[in-house]
DNA sequence: CGGAAGATCCACT
DNA sequence: GTGGATCTTCCGA
């Protein structure tokens, strides 16, 4: 599809794919928060997961599961499912669904553009911080946003408190993918190479993944 | 109604 | 490399 120019937002259009396309058309984009005292804080996107929805056992939505905490799964493409996790963590997914099966891609890592001292705070970290610390990580990505599920179910969008613009197009050579991290109990599913990252990102959380696209 | 597990991170060895 | 933190959600009994 058409990708808008650089810093232009992603219509909704651009969502309602399969996730698996999504997720690769994600990296590079930019991911934009506004703050309750409007500012600014961005980041550019280097690591993506799909995930597939009723058919994909990692899915939240698999076997068409429907539930009071998925509930912004089946919202229309270009909606936001926050989670929380583990006792205390919270991830950020953008909705992709073509069809309503509760497709999603979850944001897994970012690059800092614009903010990078609130991040900072939001983090608990002081310079010098490595760039991975800062939001590399669905769950770091999250904290140094200040995401929580207040914000789950409200759609991507300029004068939202998220936004996703289009970046700079990324060489396919610059794109690796993998299995999905932490999804061993998914049967034949947690092999799918549905992580895609940009190679050369520090950010990318560990395990690096394989091949090129 | 209870138990188990989770799309993670960090400190520690 | 390993294990603990911490709590919501879900499913089976």
């Amino acid at each position: 599809m058409k990708v808008p120019e650089p810093g232009r937002p992603l219509p909704a259009s651009f969502f309602a794919r399969p996730p698996a396309e999504v997720a690769r058309a994600l990296l590079g984009a930019r991911l934009v928060r506004r703050l309750p005292d409007g500012e600014r804080l961005v980041l550019r996107l280097v690591e993506t997961e799909a995930y597939l929805g009723a058919s994909d056992r990692a899915s939240h939505a698999w076997a068409g599961r429907r539930t009071v905490r998925n509930a912004s799964l089946y919202l229309p493409a270009g909606h936001a499912y926050v989670y929380f996790i583990y006792g205390l963590h919270y991830c950020l997914n953008v909705v992709t669904n073509p069809d309503g099966r509760g497709g999603a891609v979850l944001l897994r890592a970012g690059e800092a553009l614009a903010g990078t001292e609130r991040m900072l705070r939001h983090r608990g970290l002081t310079p010098p911080a490595t760039r991975r610390a800062l939001a590399g990580g669905p769950a770091r990505l999250c904290q140094a946003l200040a995401i929580d599920r207040a914000l789950d179910g409200t759609r991507f969008g300029p004068r939202q408190p998220l936004a996703l613009l289009a970046g700079e197009p990324v060489a396919a050579a610059e794109i690796v993918t993998g299995p999905r991290v932490g999804v061993d109990y998914a049967g034949e599913a947690a092999a799918w190479p549905l992580r895609f990252a940009l190679r050369t990102s520090p950010e990318v959380s560990l395990p690096r993944v394989e091949r090129t696209v």
